[in-house]
DNA sequence: ACAAAAGTGTTCTCCATACACCCATGT
DNA sequence: ACATGGGTGTATGGAGAACACTTTTGT
């Protein structure tokens, strides 16, 4: 007897999940697509994307498109919402979950040819309603850089603070006054300064800091929440 | 040709959507709950559900079944998420949207024999994972609230400025001043004065306000953004 | 010496917070 | 007259925003 017995009046569909998959890299804010190689649509542009299978939930299969198309385990990774308008894919009847991701892109080792990360402000036209879904994961991007550390996902574990400020600017999409990004991210507490510098930008070179995750844990576990860019809960 | 062959290889699942229907009446938050006529986990709390159908997206599909259960078209309503775990529904291989609504309870016409409005700190334990559901919609409620007016979806048109802190004191979890409460509400304006009093409550009478749309679209459009609750974006 | 990026403090303004008393009226 | 809930103003502190100059060093 098939457990899906209790429901089998219902009509079917198949589930998918589109991740978009933001990375940082040489001053601008990327995303990874994909040249579809199979129909319909073959030939355009599209978000990574895979279907939901029996034994796994969303968020596993949105880690599993991920690993195949970019080799990654560990990313940070959320649910943005079920997309579903009728015939939103000509292919079928489909409702897909959106995920959005940040991760390293020096971390991405080439595994699938027809993929490129592109910067946000000069992708494409994607297929179906992908468009609308990395509208919707930029607003969500925002708000939860906002309110967390969510930005050093996009990062390497080690970096400067120029290049720090230079994310927050293309995720906030306004450029910041220097000393008023350094005052409040080091009143944060949670970089530390290795003592090193990089040249690779200026002659006087950068001091390289790290995010110290677990400093940040131990504030959040105290109870104090650190707003990040303007946004107060005041502390409730 | 059924337009669903491309992917005919996938795994089918039914779609379901689930609301969580928020009301606020005698000073207590209330959720919209049913207890299940039909198998599995009849005789069940639960919230209210129903099936995708071909011809409808998921935001159709939830109104349907506000529509059904409460007899209401037109409340505030914003899809959560999906949820997927592997099992989550005996009855069937299920992914479900959840939903969250708020309205006023007042509109509630009596539809469905079965379905209770219950306060949420009391609302007995939900079949599946509708309590994730539900704590899931109170984070997401408070957070609008924090950002825009959609406190008053849960009011009559009609309201005195003391049930109007009652429900945001609900909502948020905790106590405010009086005093600064309505400067911060006031302060934004887009209350108006019916110049009218209710008397239910007190000898002394508390004036009648109602909420003025219009004005406060035009305040969105003019660019200005008012941060409900000490909420701040600063002006970007 | 100079160009180019890194680094550094102070002032002002606004908003959230804390806090206590008078008002209106039905009984 | 009094009990009950409705209504009002002020002082303080903290955080964001605006703003300009010095430092380092490779060329």
């Amino acid at each position: 007897m098939n457990n899906t017995n209790f429901y089998a009046a219902e009509q079917d569909f198949k589930v998918a999940v589109d991740c978009i998959i933001f990375g940082f890299d040489a001053g601008d804010l990327k995303l990874l697509l994909v040249k579809r190689d199979f129909p319909p649509c073959a030939g355009e542009w599209s978000l990574v994307g895979g279907f939901l299978r029996l034994d796994e939930n969303l968020d596993q299969a949105a880690e599993r498109v991920l690993r195949d198309y970019t080799g990654i385990e560990k990313v940070y990774m959320e649910q943005l919402m079920a997309f579903s308008e009728v015939n939103r894919d000509p292919g079928g009847l489909v409702v897909s979950a959106a995920y959005f991701a940040l991760m390293d892109i020096r971390d991405y080792n080439h595994q699938v040819q027809n993929a490129v990360w592109c910067p946000v402000d000069k992708a494409p036209p994607l297929i179906f309603d992908h468009d609308r879904m990395v509208k919707k994961a930029l607003g969500r991007m925002r708000r939860r850089a906002s309110n967390c550390p969510v930005g050093f996902n996009l990062l390497p574990d080690e970096f400067t603070l120029p290049v720090l400020q230079q994310l927050y600017e293309k995720i906030f999409g306004f450029e910041m006054d220097k000393r008023n990004f350094r005052k409040k991210i080091q009143g944060m507490n949670i970089l530390v300064n290795t003592g090193r510098k990089d040249h690779s930008t200026s002659k006087k070179g950068a001091f390289i800091y790290s995010f110290d995750e677990k400093k940040y844990k131990e504030m959040l576990e105290s109870g104090y929440n650190p707003n990040f860019f303007s946004i107060n809960y005041n502390g409730r």
